[in-house]
DNA sequence: TCGATTGGGCACCAATCTGGTGCTAATTGA
DNA sequence: TCAATTAGCACCAGATTGGTGCCCAATCGA
């Protein structure tokens, strides 16, 4: 259904609710509460992020989390790569790279390579291109690429 | 998972098989022997996309399907609303229409507006604006769109 | 007229994904 | 020690997805 998961929103919920709050740790709890999301799916997002070093946790009566580099360095990108794996790209393009240059006879329609392909890449960049920070304040994203034709950002 | 169906996929391969031939039409054999698509799936596709205007059918032995209007016309954002039904934007955005200025409580973080629909409204927007033709001919896009970084298209 | 070929409708299925919960252990500050 | 917190693992019900079976209706050519 072209969607991204709960916990992939939980997760983008959480770390824009961490920006510019970095060194105190935030605790899954509190964001919980404030957002109104299930708290045990919560941890289990944070766990991930922890995993893939987009936040620092801590255990012990104050711990929480915090985010590791600034909003303007985590990609929404990252994040879902992070949540529900990086989209497959399968078939062509992987083995492109793996066996350079042969007939690919796995995807079927390769030769014109499928549509979906591109338009998912499409997508995957853009989500690369899309920064924290820009979740944040939209305003941040279209000021400082006044090349790009807002008509065409992501957000 | 931040992916579209095999249905849409196999839509597009579709409708992208039928572009600039206009007035023969093709039969769902023809375009499943030609990319190993599934023939029973790919005709309940095409009769999704034939029930929302985007191709004509025609039974009985020289029947088939072809696209109603040209590749220009027909835009990415078309056949995936027909084959999975449109992004369903849920919470503020459709309250905001129905009951103007109150605040909105079915969407927990409302007052900041989930992240994720963000992203999924300029996801929707880039398909959107995303022709069946340029599908076909990747340059037909960026030429014609001088004013947009090539760098922010969606393919 | 008859048969072959095509799309249309409906029901159905197995596998997977999704959102969510329970429980217990380990860590830490007060 | 106590309370609060993260970590790990298992588990579950419901929805979605990809795909198939079967028969009917339309249409064309012989």
């Amino acid at each position: 259904m072209l969607q991204l998961t709960k916990r992939t929103e939980y997760g983008l919920i959480a770390l824009v609710h961490m920006v510019d709050r970095r060194g105190d740790f935030v605790s899954a709890r509190e964001i919980s509460e404030t957002y109104q999301v299930p708290r045990r799916l919560l941890a289990e997002v944070l766990k991930d992020l922890a995993k893939h070093a987009l936040v620092d946790s801590q255990r012990g009566a104050t711990g929480g989390y915090c985010l590791v580099r600034p909003a303007e360095e985590i990609t929404v990108g990252e994040v879902v790569a992070a949540l529900e794996g990086a989209p497959k790209l399968a078939g062509c393009e992987t083995l492109e790279a793996s066996r350079a240059g042969g007939e690919c006879d796995l995807e079927p329609s390769c030769p014109i390579r499928s549509p979906l392909q591109r338009i998912r890449e499409g997508i995957w960049r853009q989500m690369q291109r899309t920064t924290l920070r820009s979740l944040v304040e939209p305003v941040f994203h279209i000021t400082n690429l006044k090349h790009v034709d807002p008509e065409s950002t992501l957000i």
